[in-house]
RNA sequence: GGACGGGUGGGUGAGCGGUUAAUACCAGCAGACUGUAAAUCUGCCGCCCCUUGCGGGCUACGGAGGUUCGAAUCCUCCCCCGUCCA
């Protein structure tokens, strides 16, 4: 029984990319897709009218470890879900937890079981299990959900990566059989790790697709490995995913990266990149990164990007953009996000339209030359 | 006129005989950020020199003298500022 069922449309002839559109439960979304992180139920500095109706979003990220901290899962069940909760009308994927594994590895311990973490907020014990984090993500409603994984850091022995690996495939296992018996009407994604060991992300995501999921994760990336690593892992992974199915490459990617990964098969991507770093001043676009503190565009008239449609960049100046940033005024982090995300949304709907019309590998040729910084 | 308190690097403000070119915060200038413990974190931040290293030189804690091997730190005088009393 598939509950999100993907449709392929295009593919493309010489690399693996392809586009099509993920049918959910809260709509159809075109993919290859970025997906914005909204971890505590809001993409911070956008309003979901932002992101639906400016942006034109159809899937969003949420986080299970920090909504079920706070509000809690049966706080946002009793008012109706994640969706209506957050009033947010498209579709939501929720992580397990599983990067906080990794990103709040001291406060957190690993056992057969599950894992055990302190809480970051008031250092309250909590037991996360795959089949736990399952119902959580059922709580909120979740479109898609994501099997509890252990994302390990970089780098780490091979066997260490190996035993970690298969007890990922366990949790997965454990998380696909508690979700099967349950009424869901949604998806669970389980997640291919192995560190950046090719014979273990191969031995992976052969060991996963046993579970004939939905789609497939492919997780573990950007822990601090050296780029072209964390596609090589992708390279590795993909070709024993199932066709038919979506892939998504987790917390990924830089802008010239995100064409990288559909090339290699890649239908779904989320990264924290384009909000954080806009709060943090720095800001994508057409011609390189360009961090908006810097002197030089004190008396800067132009927009960011001369090119972007975005609402930023047809009413805001750069000085004006800095003059914000530099004041700490809430604005700046508004505007700045709304102008990435609109970015990286723009990138993948260029690289739709490129596979679209076959000509991907001239649209990759052109992005790999593109300058890395605005001048 | 008198009595106290105080004048420190762009700002606020520590230090009160050597380890102090001088704590901290702010401002300023850069760097980082990849399934968000992040509107965060890191570095630089008197001037000059050597591409260099815990490198060298110069100038600096209101001003001028003095005590001392050594002073932002102690003494004398002067100039400012604040509070209080006339």
């Amino acid at each position: 029984m598939r509950h999100i069922h993907f449709e392929i449309t295009h593919q493309c002839s010489t690399t693996r990319a392809r586009v099509g559109v993920l049918h959910t439960p809260h709509g159809p979304v075109p993919t290859p897709v970025f997906m914005p992180v909204g971890t505590q139920a809001t993409v911070k500095g956008l309003s979901q009218r932002d992101l639906f109706d400016d942006l034109g979003v159809r899937i969003l990220l949420g986080n299970t470890y920090h909504l079920y901290l706070r509000p809690g899962h049966e706080t946002i069940r009793k008012l109706g879900g994640l969706h209506q909760f957050m009033n947010w009308p498209g579709a939501i994927l929720t992580d397990s937890g599983g990067f906080q594994v990794f990103s709040l590895s001291e406060l957190r311990k690993i056992t057969e079981d599950g894992v055990r973490f302190q809480s970051h907020l008031n250092g309250d014990a909590h037991q996360f299990t795959p089949e736990s984090t399952v119902d959580v993500q059922l709580a909120f409603g979740s479109d898609i959900l994501m099997a509890l994984d252990e994302c390990p850091p970089y780098p780490v022995s091979h066997q260490y990566a190996h035993d970690s690996m298969l007890r990922t495939v366990r949790w997965a296992r454990r998380a696909d059989a508690h979700h099967r018996a349950l009424p869901a009407q949604h998806s669970l994604f389980p997640i291919v790790q192995g560190s950046v060991f090719p014979d273990l992300r191969r031995d992976c995501a052969e060991r996963l697709v046993e579970l004939d999921c939905d789609g497939y994760a492919i997780g573990g990336l950007s822990v601090g490995e050296p780029r072209p690593l964390s596609l090589e892992m992708v390279e590795a992974s993909e070709p024993h995913l199932p066709r038919d199915r979506p892939r998504y490459a987790m917390g990924v990617g830089m802008p010239a990266e995100l064409a990288e990964y559909v090339a290699r098969g890649i239908d779904m991507m989320d990264c924290v990149l384009p909000s954080r770093n806009a709060r943090n001043g720095c800001l994508f676009t057409s011609q390189g990164k360009l961090i908006i503190k810097h002197a030089r565009f004190k008396e800067d008239p132009r927009p960011i990007d001369e090119k972007c449609p975005c609402y930023t960049c047809r009413n805001h100046s750069r000085a004006y953009l800095r003059h914000l940033f530099q004041a700490g005024e809430i604005l700046y982090a508004s505007l700045a996000t709304r102008h990435n995300i609109r970015r990286y949304l723009d990138i993948m709907r260029e690289i739709r339209h490129a596979i679209q019309l076959d000509a991907f590998p001239e649209y990759m040729q052109r992005m790999r030359s593109a300058p890395a910084e605005v001048d």
